[in-house]
RNA sequence: GGAGAGAUGGCCGAGUGGUUGAAGGCGCACGCUUGGAAAGCGUGUAUGGCAGCAAUGUUAUCGCAGGUUCGAAUCCUGUUCUCUCCGCCA
């Protein structure tokens, strides 16, 4: 959610946003729901005033039947005001939600993902003196990806992965973890991208519920029936589609002392995605699945440093491919595929040798306060004041760098080079 | 899954219909006292909305939602969570 005050004083400005991110939204229609919700609930604040001065009156006991008399009036009056209020206070919210966040100027226009700009590539494209396979050709010959029977469990789209793959899988968790907890590593990663200043404090390994309830969920603002968020039947919960969904309202509803800020985790889940609406794209391998597994961080920062934070996640990303010796392109996502809590996004790319592109495996969420707002997370500053928090998140893996390592380290023989930074978590092996 | 108990401010804890946003204590902040500290004393110490430049005023919030009442932290209903016992179980 938006500040309503901001919206008040800089309509114009939202109004344009909303269409930058392709959305038609009337935000005058919006600050006239505001006024009707206004201009109740000072009626209310009228009413109810004057009905605890009538309370007070009475309190000494021998209450007068005329002040009960007034009592009863007002008490009639009251509701049929405040369920007024009530029901404009709904249609507000409902509108108010649909307002994005306010892009960054630096974020570049544009009306669909084709506008994204590429601000880094990094690594070579692999050469291949034989014919290379897509991904699930490759795991197929393995035996190390089983499609068919999953299909005959659980439908389309979801998949046995076995063997090595498991354990490159694995591998990729661990690696990940470590990278992100060594404040060396850390360290490091800011000083050579220009963040000095910026805290080196490790992230948390989690491990969140996979599940969230309706009201937490949609608080987080990633709550997509339509196309994406899976209902557990006769309960109140939703299947999470990334750890940030758990994570991010960790600290609903809380006041968090500045000195515990930045609050850094990397969470580790299943995720689950309904996919509706991308039947026939990528069906194929497991680019794209209805579940998968996932490494992601979290962070939670004061405003002032928020935006490091965010460059902080993109720079681990890009060190934790580098090392993995995979090309990929860096994206600076423009205003249409931002999404709608973002003030800035990126993603990285990694080149699929079997689709002749770069295809997304990472992104990173610069939100500002528009998530923490609903969550009521804020932050006491060492001053006194109360503030929202900022948050901002970001892969580290997915499933998909598996889909990249297998095409672009292939053998002639149908092996695998496993990446050396990830043999120490494989015994030590060259080749799977 | 069954039975019972409970949920109050940063923390502990009082409060079963009427100046209770909430006693008391702890903690914290500032001041006094002191050579300095401790102790002691005094003052202050929640969050959101609305109005206001501000001081401030007003309203809401005692897990959450609804109800009864002129009036609810207090009564009723539902719900969530916690604890204890039983059952089941990786």
């Amino acid at each position: 959610m938006l500040d309503i005050r901001f919206v008040r004083e800089n309509s114009e400005k939202v109004e344009q946003n909303a269409k930058n991110k392709g959305y038609n939204l009337d935000v005058a229609a919006i600050l006239r729901l505001d006024d009707s919700r206004r201009t109740l609930g000072q009626q209310v604040d009228e009413l109810r005033t004057r009905r605890n001065t009538i309370s007070n009156a009475m309190k000494g006991g021998k209450p007068s039947d005329e002040l009960v008399e007034e009592g009863k009036q007002l008490k009639i009056k009251l509701t049929e005001i405040e369920d007024a209020l009530c029901s404009a206070e709904e249609t507000f919210i409902e509108e108010f939600k649909k307002l994005p966040n306010m892009a960054l100027d630096s974020v570049p226009v544009g009306t669909t993902e084709d506008e994204n700009v590429v601000i880094k590539t990094v690594g070579d494209k692999p050469e291949f003196d034989f014919t290379p396979k897509s991904h699930w050709e490759l795991a197929g010959a393995r035996d190390w990806i089983d499609k068919e029977r999953a299909a005959k469990i659980a439908g389309a789209r979801f998949a046995y992965l076995k063997g090595d793959l498991v354990r490159l899988e694995m591998a990729l968790w661990q690696y990940g973890m470590d990278v992100l907890g060594s404040e060396v590593t850390l360290q490091k990663i800011i000083d050579d991208n220009g963040l000095q200043g910026i805290s080196s404090k490790p992230f948390t390994p989690i491990i969140p519920p996979a599940v969230a309830r309706t009201d937490v969920f949609q608080a987080t603002g990633r709550l997509n029936k339509e196309e994406q968020t899976y209902k557990i039947e006769d309960e109140d919960l939703w299947l999470n589609a990334s750890a940030e969904h758990t994570m991010a309202p960790m600290y609903m509803n809380e006041i968090l002392p500045q000195a515990k800020l930045p609050i850094r985790m990397v969470g580790y889940t299943t995720a689950f995605r309904r996919e509706a609406g991308t039947y026939g794209k990528d069906a194929e391998g497991i680019f794209r699945l209805h579940q998968f597994n996932k490494l992601e961080m979290e962070s939670f920062s004061t405003p002032e440093t928020s935006l490091s934070e965010h460059l902080l996640m993109v720079a681990i990303q890009e060190y934790l491919m580098t090392q993995l010796g995979l090309p990929f392109q860096t994206l600076e996502k423009c205003t249409a595929d931002i999404g709608r809590p973002n003030a800035k996004g990126v993603d990285i790319n990694t080149w699929l040798p079997s689709q002749g592109e770069y295809r997304e495996t990472h992104t990173a969420d610069y939100i500002t306060d528009y998530q923490a707002r609903p969550m009521k997370t804020r932050v006491r500053r060492e001053s006194g004041e109360v503030e929202y928090v900022h948050t901002n998140d970001a892969t580290v893996f997915s499933e998909r760098p598996l889909v990249a390592i297998l095409e672009n380290f292939q053998t002639a023989d149908g092996h695998v080079i496993v990446p050396a930074a990830l043999r120490p978590y494989m015994g030590n092996r060259e080749t799977i």
